[in-house]
DNA sequence: AGAATATTGGAATAGAAATTCTATTATGTC
DNA sequence: GACATAATAGAATTTCTATTCCAATATTCT
C-alpha cells in the first residue's frame, strides 16, 4: 500500500556509477544526482540512509557481480579467470572505472551501517581464499610468497594494466590480453 | 627584511605528506595541516594560494623526483630502472602511498594555478617520450602495442603489485622484484 | 468514501572546511 | 628610533553539501 513509486535504489545506483565513472568521485552530490534522475532529494534519503550508505552499497554490488565470477572461474581454471577479467572490463565500462579507480576507503568517510561492513568483509575474505586456493592447487605449498606470487599474477598485474586504460577513459585493446598471460605462464609455472 | 619566518612550505608539504599517507585524502584539511605543524592557518595560505594549490605541488614534488631518477636509469638499462622502482617505494613509504593511492584528478578539485599545470604537463610528457624511446630501442618499431607493451612491464604491472602493498601499509618484500623481473623478461624479450 | 501509508517534493537547517581579513609582531634598513 | 615589510595569529565569513523535516500526493485496503 503507498504511493507508487516513481524511483527504486537501482536507478540512484546505476546513476551515481554514472557520475562517478564520467566525472570522477568529487561530481557525485546527492543534489546532483537526485537532479540527474529528476528525483527530489527526498527520494534519494528515502532509499539511502545516507551517502556514504549509498556509494558503500554501490561499491559492494560492483565488487560482488565481478569478483562472485571470477573467483568461481578461478577455481577450475587461472587462464580463463584472466580472460574473463579483460572481457568484463570491456563490458562494464562505467563499473570498471569506479572499481578500479578508487579504493572504498576513499569512497567513503568510513560511517558504514552494520550490515554493509559485513558484506565488505566477506567479499575480503572470499578473495584471500579464492587465491589461497588456488595458490595452493599451483604450487602445493602455501607460502607467503607463493601466495603474493599468485596474487600479483592473477590480480594485480592485470589490474595494474587495466586501470591504465580506465585512467585515460579508454576500452582496453583485446592484446592487453597476452601480456597478461605471458606474465602468468611466466610466473606460475615454477614452484619456490 | 621583515619578519623571521617560522613556517615553511616544505614544512607544510612534507607534513600533509604525512597526513595522506597515515589517515587519507580526507584526513587532509587546512585547519589540520596546520594543527600538525603548530601553525596558524593564516600561515598555510601565506605559502600557497589554495589547498588546490598545495596539493598539486606535493603531488608534482613527488612524481618529479621519483620519475626524474627513473626515467634516467630508463635510458641506460630496463632492468635496473625496476629495481630502482622498487627501492625508491622501500626507501619513501609516504611519498610512495601517496603516488600510488591516489590519482591527481582525485587529489585536487582541478583548479590549479598556470604554472603548476605546465610542471604537469611536462612530467606528462616526459614519461610518454621516456617509455617511447625503450621502446624503439627494445623493438626497433614502435607501434602502439609495443609502447603498451612496454609501459606494461616497465610501469604498469611493477606499479600494480606495489600499490596492494601500499594500502595494506606494508613495505613490499624483496622477492617482489623477482616477480616484476620474470615479468620483464616473458614480456620484453620477443619484438612484435 | 475514508483510513492508512509509502513516496514524492523541495525548502530549511546544520556542519564542516576553505578562505578572507584585520590585527599584531618581529626584523632589517635608513 | 622610526619606517617598511614579511610573517604570524586566529577570529569571522563564506561556501558547499549532506541531511532533516514537513507538507502534499498517490495508491491500496477495508
Amino acid at each position: 500500500m503507498g504511493r507508487k513509486a516513481y524511483f527504486n535504489s537501482e536507478e540512484f545506483i546505476d546513476s551515481a556509477i554514472k557520475i562517478i565513472a564520467e566525472e570522477g568521485l568529487g561530481a557525485l552530490t546527492i543534489a546532483g544526482l537526485a537532479t540527474r534522475v529528476t528525483a527530489p532529494v527526498g527520494s534519494v534519503y528515502h532509499r539511502f540512509p545516507s551517502r556514504d550508505a549509498l556509494v558503500a552499497e554501490l561499491w559492494l554490488n560492483i565488487i560482488e557481480s565481478f569478483q562472485g565470477e571470477w573467483l568461481k572461474i578461478l577455481q577450475t581454471d587461472g587462464i580463463k579467470a584472466m580472460s574473463f577479467c579483460m572481457e568484463w572490463v570491456r563490458n562494464h565500462p562505467n563499473e570498471a572505472r569506479v572499481m578500479l579507480l578508487y579504493r572504498i576507503d576513499d569512497l567513503t568517510s568510513g560511517e558504514w551501517p552494520e550490515d554493509l561492513k559485513k558484506r565488505a568483509q566477506k567479499l575480503s575474505g572470499e578473495l584471500q581464499e579464492g587465491i589461497a586456493a588456488f595458490t595452493k592447487k599451483q604450487f602445493g605449498r602455501v607460502t607467503k610468497e607463493n601466495i603474493d606470487r599468485t596474487f600479483y599474477a592473477i590480480h594485480d598485474a592485470p589490474m595494474g594494466i587495466l586501470r591504465r586504460y580506465m585512467q585515460d577513459k579508454q576500452i582496453p585493446p583485446r592484446y592487453v590480453a597476452d601480456f597478461i598471460l605471458e606474465t602468468y605462464n611466466a610466473v606460475m609455472k615454477k614452484a619456490k
